[in-house]
DNA sequence: GTAATTGCTAAACCTGACTTTAGGTCAAGG
DNA sequence: CCTTGACCTAAAGTCAGGTTTAGCAATTAC
């Protein structure tokens, strides 16, 4: 039986859906400060549960981890961050989504304007460096191009 | 004096901006087959240069290396694409576009709906495994979290 | 003719977000 | 008491999309 108010690791797992191997890591980065046990084993709090969440939840927004961390700086540190914690930090993504829903409907536009003349040329093709930065992610390094890892994206 | 329609790899990174470096990768990964010269150097032709920008388009439409080789095997081998063929396969950039912007839209919309509540809980919080795959990608290791990685994405 | 530039290959390295592996420790059930 | 399962750390591996490095060969400019 699980003692009242501290998880193992495993419990965490198995109620976030994230992996134990991911949690670790998350530890590593800062995200979590789990306690440690007398054996040296990591009991979480109840409210890491949420904490956890929210890097997911970020990851699916395109935040990277230094960035969550910064938010979850923004979280009260002598108590249990409450519904209005949460709701003021969580904020940010709409804001985040409506400039990406933007990007995105300009580079539709160019793209109708361009897919007819059949020109592809990164010289004068208003599709290539479209002067607006962070339009689409993909994978791999991705700080070239204009796009800039961290802070002063509003 | 550049020779009249056999361009160096050099020439081909300035004309593009890509770097010379990623030029051979590409080619590595099939997306180019420029020839060779007598003492083993390559020779690009001209429409190699649209060639290479689309490939830098497509990824700017988030479409991986995979991806963009299959379209650009849609292109006529026998002879130099014209207008017609490059619209053609540009145009599958439209729906992508498209498809993209419902997503982000919606999620949107359910944010709007889970901001207040200030709940996180990625058991109950429809934010989270929001039913319709690939909404904004991120960087790492993807094939996690419903996000396929090529085919069947229409 | 020779020096500088550009090109060549193969292999190693980079980032970000993890997972996997190896080798050992802790805790709970019977 | 002892076995089984969960946990621990550190280090290496994974993926994508390249870049960097090392050590040569070919071209071009003077």
């Amino acid at each position: 039986m699980p003692s009242v108010s501290m998880l193992t690791i495993g419990e965490v797992a198995d109620r976030t859906g994230i992996a134990v191997s991911a949690i670790r890591y998350y530890e590593s980065q800062g995200l979590v400060q789990p306690g440690r046990n007398a054996g040296g084993q990591r009991r979480f709090l109840k409210s890491d549960i949420r904490r956890l969440s929210f890097v997911r939840i970020a990851q699916q927004f395109g935040y990277t981890i230094p960035q969550i961390r910064q938010q979850l700086d923004l979280l009260p540190k002598g108590r249990t961050p409450n519904k209005r914690d949460w709701s003021r930090i969580s904020s940010g993504f709409a804001k985040k989504l409506d400039a990406r829903i933007e990007t995105l409907t300009n580079l539709r536009d160019r793209l109708d304007g361009c897919i007819g003349c059949g020109c592809l040329s990164l010289q004068k093709c208003k599709l290539y460096n479209p002067g607006d930065r962070a339009g689409v992610h993909g994978p791999g390094p991705r700080y070239l191009m204009g796009d800039q890892p961290v802070s002063g994206n509003e």
